[in-house]
DNA sequence: CGGGAAGTTGATATAACTCAAGGTAGGTGG
DNA sequence: CCACCTACCTTGAGTTATATCAACTTCCCG
């Protein structure tokens, strides 16, 4: 369903798809945590994960926090539709950060496709948070972290229980409930707490419709 | 700012704007409730609402909705990162549809903008749907329409409780009792149960960040 | 007027949140 | 290499916001 799946392994060395056709760059690297832009600065370049995983998030004023998306090796994200980042952005484990100067001419036909890919996943999303329970919610997340992942049955997952709730719209203890459902009802094993085996695929994904 | 945004009632007749006449090959009238397009359909055009208001929406398997936004007059929709509708599109009112088809050459720097705009509007839903409360759902919602109607006191909703349910991940009768609340507040006062003053628009906005 | 859809309000149920206590694992220094 | 420390995670118990079920009201529209 998701036209976006063509990532390779999460695990393997990052591969970077000749999609761009941008001025060469160097990789900078981002030690877990630290910030790749702030809400408010200026937005004049894109960035594509070399390696690691990326959360881009809004904060309301008393710091209830909303991640909107988690970027992975080879995703590209920093669009805005004006010239200013409305969101923060910052590396969830070590991440390698390639940046990206589309050339002025061809620019629009370039980030287009990109765009929308981001609107789809936005659109998506908000079917989760709006209209799904809490199992629901974990179940289509792992689903979706797999595909992006090359499709197997183990999932890598890069980010701690908060992220996954402030993604999900849950608390960490709802989050980690969720889990443990799935694990007793054999539908995932639990090999680490971040690292999961899908047993039954088929029931996973006709939870999450 | 919006051509067609004063908009007296959700139920009387459609106004038929100026532009129209100049334009009249281009647009197609849909009665309420009418489909525009539906999920799995060919998407080849956009749409721009000419007058009148459309929901763009999702259904899970059971029957649960999420309406993922609506459109008002002058605003465009029907983005597809393929060539195939991920959404159902129906008019919420008798409404007029104006087809665009981007010409090949500069469709992309014409679309992008646009599709920007979506994607904002769409992650700046899903810090609602993730993070807010019932009435801080509703409070939000007010706010935008009443944006993009021109920014005045007064606002008129084009859509039933139902489909406000749908769009901010609440039912019907949690809207119900959250208007009731702004209005027992002396934050809005409700002319009809689709038009509504803001009386105290400081609080409201205060509510939504 | 009368009937039906839409909206409001009340009572109760429940999923998720909050608060609290333990458990686990990875990293560091002894 | 072990023991401790700290982060993160899990689980349990009680609370709360929203959903559900149900009755009543209002407003169109014939």
């Amino acid at each position: 369903m998701h036209a976006f799946s063509r990532t390779v392994s999460g695990h393997a060395a990052p591969v970077r798809p000749a999609q761009l056709r941008e001025q060469p760059q160097a990789v900078s690297f981002h030690a877990a945590g630290s910030e790749i832009y702030g809400q408010g600065e200026r937005a004049k370049c894109l960035y594509q994960v070399e390696f690691g995983a990326v959360r881009v998030y809004r904060l309301l004023a008393d710091g209830r926090r909303q991640i909107s998306a988690f970027y992975l090796a080879s995703e590209t994200f920093g669009f805005e539709a004006d010239a200013v980042h409305h969101f923060f952005a910052d590396a969830l484990v070590a991440t390698g950060i390639r940046i990206i100067r589309p050339s002025a001419t061809d620019m629009a036909a370039q980030l287009l496709p990109l765009a929308l890919r981001s609107l789809t996943r936005a659109q998506e999303h908000l079917l989760v948070l709006g209209r799904q329970s809490a199992v629901e919610r974990v179940a289509a997340f792992l689903l979706d972290l797999a595909e992006r992942q090359g499709g197997f049955d183990h999932v890598d997952i890069p980010m701690s229980r908060i992220d996954i709730g402030d993604y999900l719209g849950l608390t960490i203890e709802t989050v980690s409930r969720a889990f443990s459902r799935l694990k007793q009802d054999r539908i995932i094993r639990l090999l680490s707490s971040r690292s999961v085996e899908i047993v039954r695929r088929k029931t996973l994904s006709d939870m999450s419709e």
